[in-house]
DNA sequence: AAATATTTTTAGACTAATCTAAATCTTTTT
DNA sequence: AAAAAGATTTAGATTAGTCTAAAAATATTT
């Protein structure tokens, strides 16, 4: 039997909690991410569980099964294409893909996907700069670090985003900051965290911590 | 609230069994046509009659309220676009895109539909010749014929297929005979109504009326 | 115009996904 | 190591969409 809407939105939201090591994820976490109640969390862990998709044990929180796992890689590579496809071809803004993407990753036919992918150069990186997991499920790795973690006369580059919500991508917007600039570190102050940077050479502005704790970026 | 997938199903499937006319639709055909029982169309039908999408009176048939008729309108031509993408962006063969477009013709966004509509070109015509109606739901009008009306002597483009499903269209594939080909009806078989067609000037064909009965084409 | 056949609707039930309220298990605090 | 707090599961309902079987309406045939 196929999964359904609900089934695979579960396995991308416990992949997501799960993090790199693959940790435990909580009922109540997962009613959180689900916008759902615990009580009817527990139900449908029954059922992934029931579908070999994941490994549960009462009380004792899920991971995902080598299955789960797959699965859950194969719902991201298609929402991370179509939000390539959303802004590349169709020309949407960042800030506007992550629903439509929501949809669109539930499309089956594994056809579709690797064509899509082919059709827009097998891109690495998503609108977000978040890696995309090529048909085998190898995610291409890419270890950066936060604005906020940088130090003064640091130069970098822009990589991605930790908030995906459309109020922090078009304040990025509002502020000249997109994936791929040129930022210089000028000052930091102590008080507050906040950073004076130098964007692309050109133009100084203040950021807050709680902007550059958001920020992806690499040392050059 | 919004609209459930099967509820827009509901809505293509009373469109298309309603005909130009916009005919009265039967409970029996419906359910023909939604591979349910007649007892869950029944049920259904309530539902969207309560919507104001459709005019249902017991024992009556049903029709498509204005309401309903433009959501319907909305979804095929969505169906269409992605078809058209589908065949033109990602290289599909036309026998593999109805399943898919049946999928995807449900994604909501309007800006989406739109956008898609303008990076294809705005397209008149879907990958079977079916029009596609625009963003205000006016249809291309296309008055074709069958092949198997037209006589002998007669030259015509091939302009659509009535039959969408896959082992028609691979025929038809296999036959070389593609959307915009020219063709010639050099005999008609008084018997069984095949006829012997010269295909682009260069092949002849034998097609029976099975076949030519699904053929749409435009006298030149 | 009856009788018969066909179509459609109603009645009652099932599954998936959800909920609230109550019960139970686990963790933390005293 | 009890008690209290917190997390999780169970119990019992609800809604959407479906089903079968039976009843009612309509259409067709005699
Ligand atoms: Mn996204
Ligand atoms: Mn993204
Ligand atoms: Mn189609
Ligand atoms: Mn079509």
């Amino acid at each position: 039997m196929a999964n359904s809407f609900t089934e695979e939105n579960y396995l991308k939201i416990i992949h997501n909690l799960s993090g790199p090591e693959g940790a435990e994820v909580s009922t109540n976490a997962l009613a959180e991410g689900t916008a759902t109640r615990a009580a009817s969390v527990t139900d449908m862990l029954k059922k992934l569980a029931e579908k070999g998709l994941i490994n549960y044990k009462k009380y004792q929180g899920v991971t995902l099964t080598e299955m789960g796992e797959k699965l859950a890689l194969k719902i991201i590579r298609k929402h991370r294409l179509w939000e390539v496809f959303l802004v590349e071809k169709l020309g949407f803004g960042w800030d506007e893909v992550h629903d439509i993407a929501e949809e669109l990753e539930h499309i089956p036919s594994d056809r579709l996907v690797d064509r899509l992918s082919a059709f827009l150069g097998n891109p690495q990186f998503d609108p977000h700069g978040d890696p995309i997991p090529d048909a085998k499920g190898n995610m291409p790795t890419a270890d950066y670090l936060k604005l906020s973690e940088v130090e003064i006369g640091d130069k970098v580059l822009m990589m991605g985003v930790l908030d995906h919500e459309t109020p922090f991508l078009q304040h990025l917007d509002r502020s000249g900051i997109m994936l791929g600039c040129r930022m210089e570190v000028r000052e930091i102050n102590d008080y507050d965290r906040s950073a004076l940077v130098l964007i692309d050479d050109v133009k100084t502005l203040f950021i807050s911590q709680e902007v550059s704790k958001n920020l992806l970026v690499q040392r050059l």
